[in-house]
DNA sequence: GAGGCTATACTCACTGAGTGAGTAAAATCC
DNA sequence: GGATTTTACTCACTCAGTGAGTATAGCCTC
């Protein structure tokens, strides 16, 4: 038996996360609220997100409990442990990796969860993933300006991720404008 | 046992079956071929290598050969089954997906074989890119279209994703011209 | 009121992606 | 001559994601 260090992506947790951290709630009702609420961001099916759930409750991240209903069938309600608390606010509270896959589904769901637990982190997000693609983008000048010339593709593949990062620096501007108008004008 | 009908993103095995349709080789070889010549666009580990390489061949995709040599340790050298040529000719011949992933990796990998073995297949291949992406768009625009207002995030995920799309379509003008004035102008 | 369809609620077995540690001998460098 | 690097590959693992299956209740239709 190995001791099993491995971390890997870990991604699509961290919505279950979020979802149950806004209240409790069992696992078909749970996917129902994320396809409705994160559906375009998050791909997840009904089945992977029983697997999820079930891995997090052995890993002891969420506890479920039991539910009997007279006529439809039995449900398990999942909620936070502390240590899952823990990891959500962790993921929460970092700033997204700066990839383009980062971007569209990690950060816009940072926001989503931001925006309803408190929306004054959004700014505070916002402006920091800025800086993390900066830096981003400040790396992948330098391993461009490192890569000879004769690598022509891997060069075509860095100058695609860094003109797709800048596309997303100015989706970040205009991301923030938008929050801005959302809040000095009307309802939420 | 089930009939495993599962159809996966299968991505990188087709950057190794291009390597060795390009021309056979053992694994430790391959790996450092693939870093050298792509290593920006896929990021494998030497040992998904090996993995990816002995699926392959179980599946009957490549065939591997024990070679001796006297002091270094044996190796394998692979080269492609029929049917894994056709697989990676499959693959090479038809546009890739209208996801920014799909476009970075895929797409500019279809590029460099394509480059390799038939550069006039490139035109073809941006051409037809061009229209895939187009069509991704117009589906975007229509989920976006059916998407009601209340659902702000899912919204912004589209968003993203379109703004990313155009920006891509527009690298793709941009890659045209370069291969233009590459072909035109000197020494390949 | 019988037959079919949809909604509720979840399980299970699978393939593939990707990690990280380990093995072992030759070559090379200091 | 001792340490490190290079060659060459294996193995056991976790997580992502699929697709089929189970079983009952409610609803609609003819």
């Amino acid at each position: 038996m190995k001791e099993s260090s491995y971390v890997g992506p870990r991604s699509p947790e961290n919505a279950l996360f979020g979802l149950l951290y806004l209240h409790p709630d069992h696992g078909y009702q749970l996917y129902q609220r994320l396809v409705a609420e994160l559906g375009e961001i998050w791909h997840l099916s009904q089945s992977q997100t029983y697997n999820i759930l079930n891995r997090l409750e052995k890993q002891g991240f969420v506890i479920g409990k039991l539910q009997q209903q007279d006529k439809l069938p039995d449900r398990r309600e999942f909620h936070l442990s502390d240590s899952g608390r823990l990891r959500f606010e962790e993921w929460l509270n970092n700033p997204s990796g700066c990839s383009i896959r980062a971007m569209r589904v990690e950060f816009i769901s940072r926001l989503y969860f931001a925006h309803r637990i408190d929306s004054e982190k959004v700014w505070r997000f916002i402006d920091e993933q800025k800086l993390q693609l900066n830096n981003g983008l400040d790396r992948l000048g330098q391993t461009m300006a490192d890569t000879p010339s004769e690598q022509v593709f891997n060069r075509m593949g860095l100058e695609f991720r860094i003109r797709q990062l800048e596309s997303a620096l100015e989706w970040l501007e205009d991301c923030r404008t938008a929050f801005e108008t959302d809040t000095t004008g009307a309802i939420t």
